[in-house]
DNA sequence: CTGAAAGCGCTAACAC
DNA sequence: GTGTTAGCGCTTTCAG
């Protein structure tokens, strides 16, 4: 009676199972849990001999380590976290799996946290995987800086990814924005443009600063005045962008380019183009940054600044990987190139 | 001289800070351990002074709960697993997004593990979540089941999202993915398509089985005869819809609709549809399935069938957390609407 | 209401 | 080469 009530207690209900235990083994094997250990992390000494013993056991009993025990023990989690603004952001996502795939390989797991853009959530994240202990962060910095930033990159090795915190001392990874908002100014101007509007992000990150700078540097170089008018900020979503486009044209502003700090931007800028019937490139030329699926599936296809997503991620997840494995910690800003795309947008 | 060089070894490393421990705040409120741990997680009984006492120490003091020695102890680590084939995809990424946000608020972390469709991978994500203690499991089944699924789930709740694994016992969450196929293909032939081309992967899974079932019912039901010429499998790139499209219209098989089973698909086609000059919707209709931005956005805008990603999330990470937290589990099949969008291409 | 003490499962000195 | 032992930092009986 009684074992049949405890045994249906067992099946409603998922129970974590006893899992094999190093003493265990130890046991079945008539050796110390030490020496067990010493095999399976393959650290120490041990006769051939108990290896085989040992190995043998741990196979034949499923034994696996426990994670959590050991990461009390020796202070390693064995996972890295990553702050992101927008994982389902098509530029971030790519990044995100590089990064990934690079740990995955070195027995790491990796703990997401998107913070849509929210400082809150932001610190709540971060806090949250300090406690938890990874260790190593990615860090696509949003948040304005107050402090905290320099609180976590004492406690666990940081790499800054795609936006630079602007502070002194930090290691971090980006594009070369400025170039890239240079050269796809400058292509448009070279297609014919004169009046280039620009799309830029309300949040003035070091993505946004940098492309912006180069737009206004390259309308410098061509002895283009720049148009106070023609700077329109948003929140990055196509919609926003077809808004401000639409409202331009409404308002009789006249344009022949427009330079758009996103792909996404750019196709919300074709939208509204098309809604005016505005030829593109004939009267209107575009680029757009970034170049993921929607600038190269679209119709037309739209121009872009290629930001290099796998080597963004590959260069910060070994710098990451070394950092957390003792190499010492220097400030670094590694800035890699971009290019221009050319499709039918110019 | 001794200190110099041990402060730049500190220096030129990061270390693992000294946190401040429950030991050292019972010690300053003259109270034991475990009083401090019993009013920090609001267990068991303490007087008002000791708890207005204790907080004020735990927060003068910094102090942050290690979540791995908890986990040791209480056998929860407050973090769960997502395992999807490809997080670039932006249906999988809105999901994540929303399981996402759902357990943060919960004070969960997410590890997320991309398999890339491939069991290989697949299969060592499983294993690893296990060895870390994630207290459940959001699968976006790929692999073939040789069995591994029953370990998993019998050691962690596991909630099966968008596949369904075929298995009497599970819970899984999925879209309507017949009535999707059904109601695609219906819009096409109500739109004047008699021969129409659908394009699937070449993996064969619940998702892609319920839109072929829709697609040759609907096809029945209007007295169209199926015609396997027109039935096209590959991965679902973009270039390979466009490569198949291209490859039908060059073979000179003739076609007046085209269901691709995914929006991506859809917009590959659309590429191959441009390059031989055939007029959408006119000549050839189109319609794609998700509803993800490159639909949406796209020139012409695609007709396509919309996955309440947002449910998906919400439903899966509610049962999730309701499996975690001790309700018994128990099959359930939970069926998420769809709806038909409809854009320029039909 | 509070304290003492055991112990989660593992690793790493330190002995031998 | 291997065993003994002392914790990692926390929660939770069990006493009082």
């Amino acid at each position: 009676m009684t074992k049949a009530i405890s045994e249906k207690k067992e099946s409603s209900k998922i129970k974590r199972p006893n899992r094999v235990l190093i003493k265990e083994i130890a046991e079945v094997c008539g050796v110390s849990t030490a020496t067990v250990s010493r095999v399976i992390n393959n650290n120490g000494r041990f006769s051939d001999e108990t290896r085989k013993k040992v190995l043998e056991a741990v196979e034949r009993l499923g034994y696996k380590t426990n994670i959590v025990a050991k990461s009390l023990r020796t202070k390693k989690t064995k996972s890295i976290g990553i702050v992101v603004p927008d994982i389902t952001n098509e530029f971030f996502a790519k990044i995100i799996l590089t990064i990934q795939d690079f740990f995955f390989t070195k027995g790491y797991s990796v703990l997401v946290c998107n913070t849509n853009e929210d400082p809150g959530k932001e610190e709540l994240h971060l806090k949250d995987l300090e406690a938890k202990w990874v260790d190593g962060l990615i860090y696509f910095f949003c948040m304005e800086d107050k402090g905290q930033i320099d609180a976590v990159r004492k406690k666990i090795p940081v790499v800054f990814v795609d936006r630079n915190p602007n502070r002194k001392v930090a290691v971090v990874v980006e594009s070369d924005n400025y170039t890239g908002g240079f050269i796809a100014t400058e292509e448009l101007i070279k297609a014919g443009s004169r009046r280039i509007v620009i799309l830029k992000h309300v949040l003035t990150n070091s993505t946004i600063v940098g492309r912006y700078n180069g737009y206004r540097d390259a309308l410098k170089k061509y002895g283009i005045e720049f148009d106070p008018q023609l700077a329109l900020d948003m929140y990055i979503t196509p919609d926003a962008a077809k808004n401000a486009i639409s409202n331009l044209i409404e308002k009789g502003v006249s344009f022949d380019g427009i330079f758009a700090c996103t792909d996404g931007l750019a196709a919300g800028a074709l939208l509204a183009l098309k809604k005016y019937n505005i030829k593109v490139p004939e009267e209107v030329k575009l680029v757009g940054f970034d170049n993921v699926s929607i600038s190269e599936y679209n119709s037309p296809s739209i121009t872009t600044i290629n930001q290099d997503k796998k080597q963004l991620g590959k260069i910060a997840a070994q710098l990451l990987f070394d950092m957390i494995n003792g190499s010492p910690i220097q400030e670094k800003d590694i800035i890699v190139p971009v290019e221009l795309v050319r499709r039918e947008t110019t």
